[in-house]
DNA sequence: AATGAATGAGACTTCATTCAT
DNA sequence: GATGAATGAAGTCTCATTCAT
């Protein structure tokens, strides 16, 4: 990669970190340019050498943050079979402690709004979604052995889902009475077979 | 209620009605007041009799909405105990056929995405949440006999809201399997006691 | 027409009418909507009650200047058809008088200059066009009994708009002694018959 | 001239014919530095070495358009006085049969509607009408004698400038029939006395 | 109660121009 | 000579809100 190669990337991800920061606050219709700009430290027009449109920076903050998600279950994937369960443990008590995804779960609120009426949105977050969906399916399915690998990689990440939409709900959430249940749950999705 | 209050009533919920039309498909910031009016059929000006600004009406939404699906919750209050676990199931056979809540949790989204950055209306959802909670740990705990009442309550509400979520994003979702194993989780979580 | 029909006309003409004035003075795309409103003395914003955007503006306008100048050549119709030349010389002689057309004419070249490139002005005039060289046709076929009427009509046509645009070009025109000639050339396109 | 400056033509040749197409395609204003800069194969930055601004560009257009007007009438004057009166009816000819000008009387359009506002482009074109009508009326004096030179140089350009804008405004002309009258009006301009 | 004309701030975007490299 | 990053003003248009009727 050459310099200015590099140097346009660097430019392009100040523009998503200001955006992104103006987007958690105000929302993606709430946030003008000016304060993206501002936040930036570029003038409202050059944002318009790296980005065609508010729409475009829109949609590759989302794409960014898909990524950023899918990363995450990605690492999962070196983890030996045994530790598979504990790791999501792992995860979820990192989501109770609001430790990694306070911000994030902000933004995905945004994202997931206006995928509903933004087609193009839309097919980006579900291009990401079917791909750690299969992700998790295969790991199921060949790690672990389990039948009905889909519908359990679905529940898993409603539940997932699900948990972060609540910690951001209720603020007084008793944290550390949630994981001894939550791992039995682990433990119905991912242990026992199903009979169905 | 006299005629007066009847006819204000239901002129509030004409603008209501057509606001969370508006909003679902172009989002809180996205939908002008002249589009609400148009839906409503009344003048612009007019809705200003009935609400103070564009703010109070997405509140009114809000509180309308939130008590909404409290109303559904305390439905479970009149059954027996015995019935409870299977009219959740119930419930979650309703989301994923998508029956009763694909434009209800497109408005929940962004009333949710809102409620980060809007303390008033963060307030409202918190206080139906609050009262939502309070109803189905009473429920766990006194019909159920339960322990653990508030974390069950609150992972019961991750894998339903998370579940709702899910059906938005993948429209190719197996829904017919997914019911057994949803059946084994509510198992889980509401009739095996937790030794922690 | 009602009251407020005739209201809301009044206000069209008072954008119009400021519309002509800025277009002539700094084009239709150097003229900016904020010079429009001011002297309209209207606000932006309500321009926007009456045209759907500047576009419209622009159409709006040339619509009516073009009917304008069909109008004035209808009014030939009504004369007997030996004064039909007289009245045409006559008329040249107001355009080398600039007593008619000098604000006209730059609006027309703004007009024409606008046609070559957007295709629904392009429409509008053409339509009027057509009009008028029919009308024009029409005379010079059924009331002086000329052959080659669209011929003629067109030579007619080039004669009358190159004359006004000469005008505002050569500001030193010897303007008295044009008509004789012009007279000439009347006599060439309207009492000869050509054999070709 | 030197290497370096036969470069340097060849350069600003290259901006002017950008220039020149974008103009005609999108009108003085509504063509950016960037598309001439694109279309130029040349940086937007760079331009600015050969050009002080974007109102230079089209000086130094209108110039070079005028020049090449001019021209095309010089080449009038080697002709001996019995081919003159021919060799303008070829001109007109060639206008009907768009063969010289459709392109060319776009861009005069946009031309004289900028003369109109801008005294600069106004003098430009001013200087060059002034020595094309000397050109023509020296003609029409020494080399066929007449009287009333300018008189009859002025409507001779009305009519030539009349007929290009016409061909532009109606696209079913009847081509062929046209010149046999235009022939007469020419002898009616060039050949007879005017008797006034 | 009801209308819709009216406002002006602010939205996104484009532009001509400059300057460091 | 040549580039394209950078600016900030100005462009068109939309918006929530008010007010006379």
């Amino acid at each position: 990669m050459t310099g200015a190669e590099k140097r346009r990337e660097a430019r392009c991800d100040q523009v998503l970190d200001a955006a992104s920061a103006c987007f958690v606050a105000h929302g993606f219709h709430g946030a003008g340019m000016a304060k993206i700009a501002k936040r930036a430290k570029m003038s409202v027009g050059h944002i318009y050498h790296y980005f065609e449109s508010k729409e475009a920076i829109i949609a590759a903050l989302v794409d960014r943050e898909s990524e950023l998600v899918a990363e995450r279950f990605a690492e999962l994937e070196s983890l030996p079979s045994d530790e598979l369960a504990a790791a999501m443990v792992n995860r979820a008590e990192d989501i109770v402690a609001t430790k990694s995804d306070a911000f994030q779960s902000a933004l995905n609120l945004e994202i997931q709004a206006e995928a509903q009426r933004n087609p193009q949105i839309a097919a980006i977050i579900q291009s990401h979604d079917t791909h750690v969906r299969s992700l998790l399916s295969n790991m199921i399915s060949n790690k672990l052995g389990l039948t009905d690998a889909d519908t359990r990689t679905e529940l898993l990440m409603s539940l997932f889902g699900g948990l972060a939409s609540r910690v951001l709900r209720n603020p007084s959430l008793q944290r550390d009475e949630l994981i001894p249940l939550f791992k039995e749950l682990m433990q119905t999705l991912l242990h026992e077979p199903v009979n169905s």
